[in-house]
DNA sequence: TCCTTTGTTGCAACGATTTGCATCTACTCT
DNA sequence: AGAGTAGATGCAAATCGTTGCAACAAAGGA
């Protein structure tokens, strides 16, 4: 029994099935270090079974973004990237000037998400924001000018 | 002298040129009542002056967006929105179950904007979230299945 | 184990957005 | 007003992600 089996079984209890296809796809994202693009899976996958589909790739990523076993960030350059929920919650703010990546704690967002849980009812995911804007840096030497 | 003088300035002074195109793709989203998507923008525009490209209007927005004159904002649903930013500041909750949206009032967001700002330093854009998650009710619906 | 149901797959076509490139034009300087 | 330059345009082709569909296979029950 390999260690997906946990999440093999919150996709069954959901009405989903399990195939080599998705499992490889899992295996894939659980054993990454950090953000991962489609294309990337894509890769990975195509390594060990060369016949999937890119749309395979995308149609499991949806149900896992569902089921939020996974985040989708669209961190500006193009494609969005995905990561394993379970590890380490944390959030990025991407400076629009100079394109650099700080890590925000999560704390920050938490906070948010329970005041609108609060307040309005809503259950908010906040997994992975991605805050764009401008870093110190850059804001001083914008300031500057 | 059209509404639009000021921000014919604003693109000047960051090396920009204002072509008719642009002029038109402005008055589009300065008009709008709300969000518009790309397509909707290219037919406005190209009622007044059918030769205009896609690709131009795609352009042009990017470039609005460099300079924060608008914002854009995936909700969901394929296409992105835009909008332009001088009107009323307002946010999106989502729910990923019914594809319900409600608006969020500006002053969540904007107190996570200036802890951020003032905790580590980087000024946040926060100009239009959409944030997905459970609405209410089918946070209740769910729980009792 | 065999059958049925229902979700999943690969493929191809599609829609949305981006990019390369040659041409054109708004703006600046003279 | 005329010339030069940098940025903008239109077109076509490429890219990225999504969708329809027929064939397929996993899960559950007989």
């Amino acid at each position: 029994m390999s260690c997906e089996s946990e999440t093999i079984d919150v996709l069954r209890e959901s009405g989903h099935k399990m195939t080599p296809q998705r499992m490889m796809i899992l295996t894939s994202l659980r054993h990454a270090s950090g953000h991962l693009s489609a294309a990337d899976i894509f890769e990975q996958v195509k390594a060990a079974y060369p016949y999937v589909d890119i749309s395979t790739v995308y149609r499991t990523l949806t149900v896992l973004k569902e089921m939020r076993l996974i985040s989708e960030t669209h961190m500006g350059g193009g494609d969005a990237t995905f990561e394993w929920v379970a590890s380490e919650r944390h959030h990025h703010l991407i400076c629009r000037h100079c394109n650099g990546v700080t890590l925000l704690d999560h704390t920050y967002l938490e906070k948010l998400g329970s005041q609108i849980e609060r307040e309005v009812g809503f259950h908010a995911d906040i997994d992975h924001f991605a805050i764009f804007g401008l870093c110190a840096d850059c804001k001083r030497e914008t300031a500057s000018n």
